[in-house]
DNA sequence: ATAGCCTCTTGAACGACGTTCAAGAGTGCG
DNA sequence: CGCACTCTTGAACGTCGTTCAAGAGGCTAT
C-alpha cells in the first residue's frame, strides 16, 4: 500500500516537473499528453490515474508557480520594515521581475481557463490569497485610520493595476516595451496611488 | 471577376459574423472549423480560401470587437468637454461596461495568442492604438505643462491599470466580485492617479 | 508457498480537431 | 460551343485528449 502510494506520488511529482518544463519551454500549448508521458517515462493512460485530466495537471503546475511567486515576494518582505511605500515599490518590482524572468510560467496562471463547470479548488484560491496578502501590512501601516475593508479594496486595486501594467507590457500589445519602461509605470502607479489616497 | 470578389467578400463577412457569434456564445474555444462552415453555409475548405487559418479569422473578429469598444469609448467623449477627470472616469466606466456586457468577446482580445512567428498585422495594432488615444486629450488638458512623452506614459499606466482591474475582476481570480465593486476600484485608481500625479 | 483477488499499468482505439488537396463544378472568353 | 482557369468541395491526414479492455504485479489468507 505505501509502496503503491509512493509510486503514485513519485509519478505525480515527475509529471508536474515535466509539465512545468514544457510550459517554461513552449507555454500552455506545449502541455500534451504523449510527450509528457514520454518525458515522465510512463504510459499516456498513467497520467489519468494521477490527474483527472490535463487541466488538473496544469492546475498543479500553476500552484507551484504561485508558490515560487509567493517566495519572490516574501523575500522583499523584511527589507523595509519601517518604510511601507518602499516595501510596496519593492513588491511591485518583485512581481514584474518574476513575470519577466518566468514569463511563460507566469502567463500560464492567467491564460489557463478551466472548462465550463470545473470548480477552482480551494488550495488554489488559498494560494492566490496568500500572494495578495503581501500588500496587507504595508497598507495597514500607511493608512492606520481607515477601515480595513477600505484598505483591502485599495490594495486590490493597486495589485490588479500593477498586474495589468505587467500583463499588457509583456504582451507587447499596446506597443512593445521592455522591462525598465514597465518598471517605471509600476513605480508611477504605486506612488500615485499612495499619494492620491 | 467582380462577381467572384463579391462572393468572396460576402463569405468573409458571413464567417466573421458567425465566428463572432460563436465567441459570444462559447468563447475562443468555440471557434471550430466544421461548425463555422455549417453555420456559414460553406464547406470547411472554403474558410481557408478567405483566411489563412482560424487564427486569421479570430483576428478579424477581434478587430471588430476593438471597433465596437472604440465606439463605446467615443460615445462618452463629447460629454465632458471641460472636465478631463470626469472624462477619464467615464472612459473607465465605459471600458468596464463594455467588458462586462461583452465579456467573451472582450476576453478573446487578450486570450488569443498568435502562433510563434505570426506577425500582428498593422491594421490590428493601429486599432489598438486608436482605443488608447482616447486618454490622450484628457491628459493633455490636465497636465499641459508636462512633456507629451510623460503624459503618454501616465496614460498608458492608467489604462493598463484599469485593464488589470477589469481583467482580474471579471475573471473572479483574486476573489469573485461583481461589477459595482470593480467600478469602484477603477474610480479609485483614476482619482488616485490624477491626484498623485 | 501459492492461489486468488484486486489494483495499477499499458497502449491501441475513438472521436474531434485544424488543415490540405485532388477532383469536380462553375464561370468567362475566344 | 469548347477551352482554360479558378473556385469549391469534402474525404483524408496527422495530432490531439481521453478511454478502456486486457495484462501485469503485488498483497492477503490459507
Amino acid at each position: 500500500m505505501s509502496d503503491v502510494t509512493d509510486r503514485r506520488e513519485r509519478l505525480r511529482e515527475k509529471l508536474v516537473e515535466v509539465a512545468e518544463a514544457a510550459i517554461a519551454e513552449g507555454g500552455l500549448a506545449a502541455v500534451k499528453a504523449r510527450p509528457l508521458a514520454e518525458a515522465a517515462g510512463c504510459a499516456v493512460g498513467a497520467i489519468y490515474n494521477v490527474f483527472p485530466d490535463l487541466d488538473g495537471l496544469i492546475l498543479a503546475v500553476n500552484v507551484r508557480t504561485l508558490e515560487a511567486l509567493d517566495q519572490a515576494m516574501t523575500e522583499v518582505g523584511g527589507r523595509f520594515p519601517d518604510d511601507p511605500e518602499r516595501h510596496l515599490q519593492a513588491l511591485g518590482a518583485a512581481y514584474l521581475g518574476f513575470a519577466a524572468a518566468q514569463t511563460r510560467r507566469w502567463r500560464a496562471l492567467f491564460e489557463h481557463r478551466l472548462p465550463e463547470g470545473y470548480a477552482v479548488p480551494d488550495w488554489y484560491t488559498d494560494r492566490l490569497d496568500t500572494i495578495f496578502r503581501h500588500l496587507r501590512d504595508p497598507f495597514a501601516a500607511l493608512f492606520p485610520d481607515r477601515p480595513a475593508s477600505e484598505r483591502i479594496e485599495m490594495a486590490r486595486a493597486l495589485f490588479a493595476g500593477a498586474h495589468g501594467i505587467v500583463a499588457l507590457g509583456l504582451d507587447g500589445k499596446l506597443g512593445a516595451v521592455d522591462a525598465p519602461v514597465i518598471a517605471a509605470r509600476i513605480r508611477f502607479l504605486v506612488r500615485a496611488v499612495l499619494a492620491g489616497a
